[in-house]
Formats: C-alpha cells, structure tokens, sequence
RNA sequence: GCCCCGGUAGCUCAGCUGGAUAGAGCGCCGGCCUUCUAAGCCGGAUGUCGCAGGUUCGAGUCCUGCCCGGGGCGCCA
C-alpha cells in the first residue's frame, strides 16, 4: 500500500505483501490476489488463489504456477512458515509456525484498543447526515435503527482512519410546523384535528404541558414554535440515552433566513439548468439521470422540500466535505436520483453523494408483530423500547442485521439475560477475560520474559489468534460498505472463540512462560472486543 | 408500467465483491461446574441457496428473463 506500514494493520498485511512480492518476482504485471482464511482447519491457516488467477495470463496451470511460486514465498517468510503446500485445483495453503502465532498475539496485545485503526486506504472528510426526524414528534424505533447505523456507521469510518462529522437536519419551516402549531391548538380546544395534522395523544399531552407554562391564548405560530422546542428537548434526551451526539445541528429555518434556497437557485440557474414551465420553475434533473425534472418553486411561488435540501446539500458541499452520507428510510428511495442530479449540477463528482436506505423495523413479541402503544394515533417510541430492554440490547439488536433487510426484534430474547441474547454473549465474553486478570492479580505481562514453551499453542489459542488477526480486514470492509453489522457478526465470533479458548486453555498457574504468552492472548480478546463493542456504541462491562 | 430492497435449515438471518464439503443464533434432544465468571462449553439434523437459462476451470455470489413479498414512483415532506 506505502512505505510506511501502519502497525494497526497487523501481520496479516505483511503476508499479503509478500505474496505480492512473489508473484510479482516471478510473473511481473499478475495482480495481486487475495489472503483468505481457508474453510477447514487442514488447509492451513492462510491460503491464496494467486496462482489460479495468474495461470490463465500465464498460459500455464494453475498448480504448476502455485509450486513455483512457494520457494519464493518460503524466502519471504523464513521462520513465520511451518509449510506451504499447493491444493485443491491450484490453491497455496500457509501453515504458519507457532512462533509466528505467538508474536502475533504480543502485536494485537501491545497496539491494545489501536489495534485495527487506520486502516483506510485515503483518508475522507464525510458527513454522515442521520436521523433527521422532524421535531412535531417523539424518536420512534424506526429512528432507532436509523440511529443505532448513523451512529455506529461513523464511529467506524472514524476509527478507519477518516474525519468524520454527524449531522441532524431540523425541519424546523414550513407547512408542517404550521400544521404542528394548529394541531396542537385543535387539541387544546377539542376540536377537530386538521386535515392531516398531528394525531397522537402525545400531541394533547404537549397542549395541556403549554397551556400550564405559557396560558391558553397562543396563536397557533407560537404553539408551532414552542411545540418544536419541547420535542425537540425530547430528542435530544433519548438520543443522549442512546449513547449519540452530534457535531451540528442543521436548521432549515436557519437556511431559509440566510436565502440559501434562493442562492442555490441562482447558482443552478446560473448554470442553465433551471426553467420556468406552467407557472413553476423546474430543475433539469433529468439530464443527471433522474426520470424526469422537478419542480423547485410551484405556481404559487412556495419553494418545495425538494429546493430547501438542495440547498443544504449545496450547504455541505461548500464546507469542503468529500463524501456525504445521508441515512433515509425506505420511502425516500425515490428521492435519491434527483439528489444526486443536483450535486452533480453544482459540479462535484457523483460518489461525492451516498445514501443508505434503512429498511424497517418490527417488534415481535411470542412470534407475534409487538404494539408498544395502545394509544390513540400513536407509535412504537424509542424511549419505550429503552426502557424495556435497555441501550445496549438496543443498539446491538439494530445492527446485527444488514440496513438492506428489514428486521424482528424478538422482545422475548432481547430482554433475556443470558447467552441466548448475542449482546450478553459478546459482553459476557469481554467480563470473563477481565475477570481472569483480577485473578492472575497485577502481575503484568512485562514481568514475563520466558518464552511460552515450544509445542504450547493449542488448536482453541491459534484459532483465537487467527480471529483476532482479521480485525483491520473488518473494520476496513465494514468502513467501505457502510455495514456496520458486520461489526456485530464479527465480535460474536470473537466471544465464541473466546469461551472454546477459556475451556481449553488453562491460563492463571498454567506455567512459566505460557501463563505470560496467554495473558498476553487474552489482552488481545479484551481490547478487540472492547473496540468492536464500542464501534457498535455498546458497553463493554469488566463484570456482569 | 417503471425504480429500490429482499427470497439461503422449522424461525430470524450471515455468507469476506467468483473459490475447496454453504454457516450462525433461536427452537428441539442429550451431556459437562471440588481449579481462572455455567450470562459458558460439547455433541446430535434439516438445505431444489425463489425458478429457468447464460458467462467459466469453478456461481448462493456476476449477466438476462420470469415468479413471490415489502417499499417507492406528487407543484407532499
């Protein structure tokens, strides 16, 4: 990749590299190929397809290329191989040595919770706009999940080795504020809610809460106002319980008084992308690949949602971000192609935007589609999911699943303190390792120079180890297709290999040298999976 | 009609951008605590990877067509 290896990165790196060096010595203009962790343990620990690639350029087959390939490899990698065998229809399995294992865990121990970072091939300035609900109502669980992957998506682009902002858009203008205020008022009065106003009960709640602090003859723009504020207030307090904080707060009011929505009409009109058709001026969308143009200010002279988003897009181009994400569910699709239409009309490349569709989220409960609410036009909120299973589960349970694929949460299990529940699973692992060295006591690993007698490695410790070590190729994949489930798939198989390690290998009094060398193991599993755990926004206990 | 997402074990889902005999959890059955946390571990079985073609040494993965489910196609936000 460069001249100077990033320690983060781990071994692993340094074997992808010599295979490429090998390859490139003996058939020079070969790309290089891929490390894989093979399927069975008698494939080795490492295997390349290098040679299967190479061998059509090469007019030669595959298995001949992979046996000339290994005294090249047997060069690089000196004492850190055991053997190298050619298999299968022309894979070169690595068997590495026990040295190579027990030098890998001291590297995973001495980066500590650094181990994986930076992984990123250039490092990005991205925005990660997430949530953005409009402040007339409580967060819902939906927001949750949209949360729980905004969040954890930056986290993760972050600890990659990119800057990263998160961003909430209020919409905090137009018609809908105005239908807030009136269907407050409605509430307040008792009569009838306006058509397609605010509905739920929360909203009469919010009615009776104004008219205690603030009397009952407000106009209907003050109770819209002092509506946004108290809910508002309640976003903010279940996104702070929910472990997530924003670097800005985007106000569509604010752009609006600043005249963004026009300026960036201009700019584009100014581009000559912008026409006047029955009445209404349209933006030519469909010359970027949109199915037709839209409108950006109708007949009667409002400016549409579509035209103040723009604006703001136009906003965070401007303060010189790279990549911009936005986090939108599922009905917001649609939306994505004029979006993008316009960030290429202000002339930045069309990666620059990305959106995640988040697809939805269902309660269960005994197999059974869950109601958090019986009350009148009201939904499943986020505050009462926390309340019910807590932040962790919450957020664990969010983000086991891919954001492509719409999710169950089974309340039953989620609320279940035990290994069925994958989050204790994942933390119970991370507690038993800090339990271990309560009682190996403060006798740390720098005391310990005796080497781990040879023969020592057990099959539990060296698949530990070799799980271990995938950690950058994780978070580097995780970071790069914006899937932070990965994460949780990942940490889960961590804990696993964890508790067959703890069974297997005795570790407090197993001897000279290997109480040290699995002390320094089980220090590589405690910071992975507290780094991992802490991607996810998840807690990582030292006791449970 | 067009666009997006999904279809993999009884259920919920992974599947590392094309690799070796497709995995995990839940649920079901059975076993394991006088030593570092049993919130743990071990064993037991079930698959037309929606269907049909195609690409090639090799396809759950890529291409085409179709079927089923969900969502979206506004001068709403």
């Amino acid at each position: 990749m460069n001249a100077t290896p990033n320690p983060n990165a781990g071994p692993t790196a340094a074997l992808r590299e010599a295979i490429a060096a090998a390859i490139a010595e003996l058939h020079p203009g070969v790309p290089a190929a891929g490390l894989e962790r093979p399927p069975r343990p008698e494939f080795g620990d490492y295997s390349t397809n290098v040679a299967m690639l190479a061998a059509p350029l090469i007019g030669e087959p595959p298995r001949d290329v992979a046996a000339r390939l290994i005294p090249a490899l047997e060069q690089r990698l000196g004492d850190s191989l055991d053997r190298i065998e050619v298999a299968g229809p022309g894979f070169l399995n690595l068997h590495m040595s026990e040295g190579w294992f027990r030098a890998a865990a001291e590297l995973i121990a001495d980066r500590g919770r650094r181990f994986g970072s930076d992984v990123a091939e250039r490092r990005s300035r991205v925005l990660v706009e997430f949530v953005s609900a409009n402040p007339t109502g409580p967060l819902t669980v939906a927001s949750g999940r949209h949360l729980a992957y905004g969040d954890s998506l930056a986290r993760i682009l972050e600890f990659a080795g990119h800057e990263v902002s998160r961003e909430y858009y209020l919409n905090d203008a137009g018609s809908q504020i105005e239908l807030f205020g009136a269907s407050i008022a409605a509430r307040m009065t008792g009569d009838e809610v306006p058509e397609g106003g605010y509905e739920g009960d929360y909203v009469a709640d919010l009615g009776r809460q104004v008219a205690a602090e603030h009397g009952e003859d407000l106009d209907r723009a003050e109770l819209g106002r002092i509506g946004v504020e108290l809910m508002l207030a309640g976003i903010r307090a279940t996104l702070e319980r929910s472990r997530v904080e924003f670097d800005s707060w985007a106000s569509e009011r604010s752009l609006h008084d600043a005249g963004a929505t026009e300026k960036a009409i201009a700019d584009l009109r100014g581009r000559g992308l912008v026409y006047d058709h029955e009445g209404a001026v349209w933006l030519r969308t469909s010359e970027f690949g949109d199915d037709k143009d839209r409108v950006l200010i109708r007949a009667d002279g409002a400016p549409t949602y579509f035209a103040a988003d723009i604006a703001y897009h136009r906003d965070k181009l401007e303060r010189g971000f790279d990549l911009l994400i936005d986090v939108l569910g599922a009905d917001h699709h649609g939306y994505v192609d004029r979006m993008r239409a316009a960030i290429v009309a202000f002339g930045a490349p069309a990666e620059t935007f990305e959106v995640s569709i988040m697809q939805m989220v269902n309660l269960v409960e005994a197999g059974e589609r869950a109601r958090m609410s019986k009350r009148r036009g009201d939904f499943a909120r986020l505050d009462d999911l926390l309340d019910d299973i807590g932040v962790d589960a919450t957020r664990f349970f969010m983000l086991m699943r891919s954001h492509e694929t719409p999710i169950d949460i089974d309340l039953g299990l989620a609320r279940t303190h035990s290994s069925d529940n994958p989050v204790y699973y994942a933390q119970y692992a991370h507690a038993r390792v800090c339990s271990l060295f309560r009682t190996a006591g403060e006798r740390g690993r720098e005391t310990g120079d005796e080497p781990a007698p040879e023969g020592s490695l057990e099959q539990a410790e060296r698949a530990l180890i070799g799980r271990l070590l995938e950690m950058p190729d994780q978070i580097r994949r995780a970071a790069t297709r914006r899937e932070p489930h990965g994460i949780s798939t990942y940490v889960r198989e961590i804990a696993a290999d964890f508790h067959a390690f703890y069974r297997d290998c005795r570790v407090v009094g197993a001897g000279p040298g290997l109480e040290q060398a699995r002390l320094t193991v089980s220090a590589a599993t405690r910071d992975s999976i507290a780094t991992l755990l802490g991607l996810l926004g998840v807690e990582a206990p030292e006791e449970m």
